[in-house]
DNA sequence: TTCGGTCTTATTGTCGACAACAGGCTTTGA
DNA sequence: TCAAAGCCTGTTGTCGACAATAAGACCGAA
């Protein structure tokens, strides 16, 4: 059975992911104990969890405050992306079994049907295992880069989503460069897929670079 | 001042890197407790913490178990050094100070002094400050990426060292292409800091895949 | 003898109370 | 009026006791 913290740990992480609780703000341990229902020891833990994954801040005797994103946080999330998912491609090109590759051209087959994504105003992928990144960072099969992306940075790429309210505002390109990277993987071409992605990540930081230029 | 659980977190900490603690060996919470002359709960905040470094794992209502590195983790983790200290030595290039990689040089330069290294016997490097990859991390400027090399991959990497009493067995290569890498960071070509950074952790890395088909 | 189930025990998970600290407020002196 | 020192309050850090769980020992039946 899982354990309170466990269960206190993934409401918190949601509701601070979704902005129930706005980022930023200072909460207190009490609070968020009677909150959860709950005493202060598994909640802590949970707060600990999160602190690690940086969705939080703590500082000694002063307490805790919901992580906030500003954009040079996301521009330096960005190269770390490109760095890890480079590779993550790599990889996938080399240990991805047929099927998994299979699955993941099912999947753009799928996001092709979107009527968002054909009239190019938006792409939209549901979370989790039908996010094209994330089925790709699987098809890895290394478990340290997988728990690293996954675990560590995805939730904080959702927070960044759901703060900004951001879509990619380049869909159709981003849509064809997807394929591109899984016409890579069908080749088994390593350095290609690789070279894909990390241009394809670098495009999307660039484009928020001179969004920023723009509206300042 | 810091809290107990911090100073517990860095004892732990250290005295599992250091192998005083041996790996793979299961542990008390209490036990622990009594070693650190605290009660169980900051060491189960430093535990939680060291779990999020991967130096401990738990498992819910069983226990503590140390972490510990086969062949295969090890391999894992050279390929995340390789495409994390590869942006790492890009970002370098573009980022650093005048100062920073003069003193970059300076560094090299007494390792260069060092017997060990001039017999080909040994690269050894004193930790933190004093190590190369660890300056160059600090070199990109890019405070994620340095929070996730230093911070958390940094400690299993000394953790293998004590473990398999590593020392390169490549050390005049080993240094010589450090001291490449620096003449491209005084170039400032991003580019081939890159390249040259992967290739020197790449050939770590098939340099213990060729040790283990070998002993195998 | 071996397999299955039950029970025991040691360990972890959880809780509420107390201690210690940081930040703000008040007071006092110049 | 302003500044500095001391107090006060609310919060977090720490502790010890209790509850819940999982691994292993023990027993019995096939």
């Amino acid at each position: 059975m899982r354990t309170t913290a466990d269960r206190v740990f993934a409401a918190l992480q949601d509701a601070i992911v979704h902005g129930e609780i706005p980022a930023g703000s200072r909460v207190g341990e009490t609070e968020l104990a009677e909150r959860f229902g709950t005493s202060r020891g598994p909640l802590r833990e949970a707060l600990r969890r999160l602190e690690s994954r940086h969705l939080v801040e703590r500082t000694p005797h002063v307490g805790v405050r919901i992580a906030t994103l500003d954009y040079s946080d996301l521009i330096e999330m960005y190269y770390l992306r490109e760095a890890l998912e480079g590779m993550a491609a790599r990889l996938a090109a080399i240990n991805m079994t047929e099927d998994e590759v299979a699955g993941l051209k099912a999947l753009l087959e799928t996001h092709h049907q979107d009527a968002a994504l054909r009239a190019n105003v938006a792409y939209l992928q549901r979370e989790g295992d039908f996010d094209f990144h994330y089925r790709l960072i699987q098809g890895s099969h290394n478990a340290a880069l997988t728990e690293l992306l996954i675990g560590e940075l995805y939730h904080r790429v959702r927070m960044y989503r759901y703060q900004f309210s951001a879509h990619a505002n380049r869909p159709l390109k981003a849509f064809a460069e997807h394929q591109h990277i899984v016409e890579a993987l069908e080749a088994r071409d390593g350095d290609l897929a690789e070279m894909l992605m990390r241009r394809h990540i670098s495009a999307a930081r660039q484009n928020i670079e001179n969004h920023i230029k723009e509206t300042a």
